[in-house]
RNA sequence: GCGAGAGUGGCGGAACCGGCAGACGCGCUGGCCUUAGGAGCCAGUGGGUAACUCCGUGCGGGUUCAACUCCCGCCUCUCGCACCA
């Protein structure tokens, strides 16, 4: 049967794509999420990484947006200027892909599916301030791609080299270290090769102290992605020695951070592709089948050459090998082996029958004066006493490190030196749909930069790209040939487009403009910048995959920028929070898995509203969630209830507008709204301290869900309640509109109040309101639960121990026992211990 | 191997500074309503026991009046790095 009453504005049942479609309309119409100028007051720059436009949102999206979404909108609320934008990283292989399968231009592709997604995005209830949408691979963005390559030029952090690149033959690609994971492509697995080329870098390790600096200070980022940061720049200091090698003019450079155990050196290893490797082996065939195995995850392979070395500090004639573990892109490319305080050395020294000599003993081991025969079956490698050393002997490492260090400096034999593993990037690559590269190659002049003026240096659109390989601006006559900016002859273009990781370095920048409206060159002599106004972002959100490329690539650019006088901060985010993965069924969701769960889907069924707050529920947002179509039932569940709750008492809630805001007198409340009252200051309390506390809001929807349970159970009776219930509902609304922001506004409106309830404040609380009067007091007998009671909340010490030992159950079980102590933990327990 | 994080009911997860383990949700059980229920509402729900009670936060110790929480030693899982000299 239709119950036809409530016709004041809402309906009966709860239709979520009718209300959504209203509100979303609405705040669009309003222009509800326009960002502040600068004088707006306190800013508050809340941004979640940009998203491919694959064409489709997934779960991840849905996760990743909805926590951002709840922070901006409480930040707004809390009286912040709130920035909160969104945008395409657009370039990319996958419309290069889709060209070569379906014939559509890349750009074409990349288009539609931006209109698609956005839609999507919409569909959420998502406040973004689509006045500073970024969309990457459109000429206004890449222009300034171009232009901090060009500015980077001339600072020398932009340079050319000759040098081996991974190469994915699948990809017919160049991919930067970062992109090789265990030797495989990142994006098709196929096995990548080395290949040399001549690549564009930017000197990124210019910047390699300091962004190792950088990372102590970065209190708001999880510690684990610090320690990837910290990882990756990997330094090592240490130092370099000169070992003459017998015989022949030269001298062997080797580095290391271990200068105290130079003693124990028995053998030299060399990288296959060390410049001395072809002088010091004869036989090429051999050299070549070493090479063969560099860097593979094989077992070592050494090759002795016809060479020995010597050590400067001892004289030792030690020879020199070629193996395959030995890196030469890290230090020199040489080491020394102490197969004794070395596991890899000590492997080496194993399978070809090298001297093992031990030149560090432990600490204890000294004292004892143990000189005992020993067989190793692994290196030591920790630090100790200095044995069999010359003048260096009884010393301990650390400070045998410092006097050798100093020795070999001062003998001239090699010096100090810090080494890094993080490589200068490279963003050269074979592929047309990037940001050209602003150069051009002139028979006369040689490599002339693009004035300038000149930019952008468009992308043409008259490509169509095959796949086949090599660099699809070739094919372009009309981008290819052009006149030299120098001389006015003849010249060539630069084929190579960028890496698209360039693009995301930046783009936080970008944001701070409205659209259109960024001319960094005018930034440049703008002393009242935007930029210093809405940088650093406050709160940055994303997935964990990119903790190293692109953080540490804006951190990068972020100094570089800084460097050129355009901003005053170094670090481009202040706060980062990387949310989980979504899983369902023990996997990460995947389209090969064959678990993925369509958002549309779920807005057409439950949602934005429904799907948004299970997101959040489920899992606190650093945590994996566990996807669980149940889990959304009962979330749609309780937005139904909620709305059949307002529903049922809208009338009296309609009648009473002027609830808010006005004192209560607590005191002529009945028992269960006197309970209820005080609810609901609590559950403002908890929200808000939930919401702070490391956006934990999956507590904060627990505590919404049981203030909603205790209204359920509530039955105005006089004015008085349904003052008290408007208040309530008020409170809830206010608590619940980040999470579920349709729903709210919705019933906001309905019970008689005007939207936006965006534009309310963040609402506050009254910690007297919020105290309880009366205490569950617990009674441990030696920690162990015996009875419960309740008592008054102000209750006196003495006069708790009195009640707790005149209980008849404690009572029982001391018996005639001895009370030792009695332990009371004030408003929670009290604990009498006792014994013989 | 190194580094980080995690192990709590049938499940996702709570428990903030050492103070009632299991909030909230899912599932399950029973009841009401119903032609029906895969809708809704009400009640119950860690395990064992008829009950008193006992046992329970990966395992084993320890500190404490009191331990999911702190300390020591293991086990398992997840993630990251992995010949960086």
């Amino acid at each position: 049967m239709l119950v036809t009453e409530g016709s004041l504005g809402v309906e009966e049942r709860y239709d979520p794509q009718k209300v959504e479609l209203k509100w979303q309309q609405y705040w669009a119409d309003r222009e509800l999420y326009k960002t502040g100028s600068k004088s707006s007051g306190q800013k508050f720059y809340c941004l979640e990484m940009f998203p491919y436009p694959s064409g489709e949102i997934h779960m991840g999206h849905v996760r990743n947006y909805a926590i951002g979404d709840v922070i901006a909108r409480y930040k707004r609320m809390s009286g912040y200027n709130v920035l909160h934008p969104m945008g395409w990283d657009a370039f990319g292989l996958p419309a290069e892909n889709a060209a070569i399968k379906h014939g559509v231009h890349p750009s074409e592709w990349t288009y539609k599916n931006i209109g698609n997604m956005k839609k999507q995005l919409d569909g959420l209830g998502l406040s973004y301030d689509w006045n500073r949408e970024v969309t990457t691979c459109s000429p206004e963005y890449y222009r300034w791609n171009q232009w901090f390559f060009l500015k980077m030029l001339e600072k020398g952090l932009t340079y050319r080299k000759h040098s081996y690149v991974n190469w994915c033959p699948s990809c017919a690609t160049v991919l930067a270290n970062e992109q090789v994971i265990d030797e495989k492509c990142w994006r098709c697995d196929s096995t990548v090769i080395q290949k040399k080329l001549e690549q564009w870098f930017f000197r990124i390790t210019y910047y390699a102290e300091e962004l190792l600096q950088g990372c102590d200070e970065l209190p708001g980022w999880p510690e684990r992605v610090v320690l990837m940061q910290k990882n990756w720049i990997g330094k090592g200091e240490g130092v370099e020695v000169d070992f003459p090698v017998e015989g022949l003019d030269e001298k062997l450079r080797i580095f290391t951070t271990r200068p105290d155990t130079l003693f124990g050196v028995t053998f030299m290893c060399i990288a296959p592709e060390h410049p001395l490797s072809e002088k010091l082996v004869k036989d090429k065939v051999a050299l070549d089948a070493v090479r063969a195995k560099y860097g593979k995850d094989t077992e070592k392979v050494g090759l002795l050459t016809d060479f020995y070395a010597t050590n400067p500090l001892n004289g030792n004639r030690v020879p020199i090998y070629v193996a395959n573990f030995v890196l030469i892109e890290y230090g020199t490319g040489a080491i020394m082996s102490v197969p004794a305080h070395d596991q890899r050395d000590f492997e080496f020294a194993e399978k070809y029958g090298l001297p093992v000599k031990v030149v560090i003993v432990p600490e204890e081991e000294f004292k004892i004066q143990d000189s005992g025969f020993k067989i190793m079956r692994e290196a030591y490698e920790d630090e100790g006493i200095l044995v069999d050393s010359g003048q260096f002997t009884g010393m301990k490492s650390d400070n045998a490190k410092k006097k050798i260090i100093t020795f070999i400096e001062e003998q001239g034999l090699g010096n100090s030196v810090i080494n890094y593993k993080l490589r200068d990037w490279g963003i050269s690559r074979q592929r047309y749909w990037g940001t050209p590269i602003p150069v051009i190659y002139c028979d006369q002049c040689g490599t002339v930069p693009v004035p300038e003026k000149d930019l952008p240096v468009l992308l043409p659109m008259d490509v169509m790209v095959k796949g086949t390989g090599g660099s699809p601006l070739l094919e372009s006559e009309a981008f290819l040939y052009t006149e030299c900016p120098v001389c006015g002859s003849r010249a060539r273009r630069e084929t190579d487009t960028m890496d698209t990781f360039v693009d995301s370095s930046w783009y936080f920048i970008r944001y701070c403009f409205n659209k259109g409206d960024i001319d960094l060159s005018a930034e440049l002599r703008d002393p009242e910048s935007e930029l210093d106004y809405w940088m650093p972002v406050n709160q940055y959100i994303g997935g964990v995959e990119h903790a190293v490329l692109h953080l540490l690539y804006s951190r990068f650019f972020t100094r570089v920028i800084r460097d050129l006088g355009l901003i005053k901060i170094s670090e481009p985010f202040q706060n980062l929070l990387t949310q989980g993965m979504v899983i369902k069924d023990g996997a990460k969701m995947s389209k090969s898995k064959g678990n993925v769960v369509d958002p549309n889907y779920l807005i057409r069924r439950y949602g934005a509203d429904t799907s948004r707050l299970f997101s959040l529920f489920a899992a606190p947002p650093e945590k994996d969630l566990d996807w669980s179509d149940k889990g959304v039932e009962g979330a749609y569940r309780f937005l139904n209830r909620l709305w059949g709750l307002v529903h049922k008492n809208l009338e009296g809630l309609h009648g009473h507008r002027k609830a808010t805001g006005e004192p209560v007198n607590t005191l002529r409340l009945g028992d269960h709204t006197s309970r209820l009252y005080r609810k609901t200051h609590q559950t403002v309390k908890k929200v808000t301290a939930d919401i702070e506390r490391e956006y934990h809001f999956n507590t904060a929807i627990a505590a919404l869900m049981e203030l909603v349970n205790e209204i359920t159970s509530f039955e105005p009776a006089s004015d008085g309640d349904w003052r008290i219930l408007k208040f309530v509902v008020e409170k809830l609304l206010l608590l619940l509109c980040p999470f579920s922001p349709h729903i709210a506004e919705e019933l906001w409106e309905a019970i008689g109040n005007r939207p936006s309830i965006f534009e309310q404040k963040w609402p506050g609380w009254d910690e007297e309101a919020a105290k309880e009067d009366t205490i569950e007091l617990v009674i441990q007998v030696n920690g162990k639960l015996r009875s419960k009671m309740m008592i008054s909340a102000g209750t006196p010490d003495e006069e708790i121990e009195k009640i707790a030992l005149a209980d008849s159950r404690t009572g029982e079980i001391i018996g005639t026992q001895k009370i030792k102590k009695v332990i009371i933990v004030k408003g929670k327990l009290v604990n009498i211990v006792i014994g013989a």
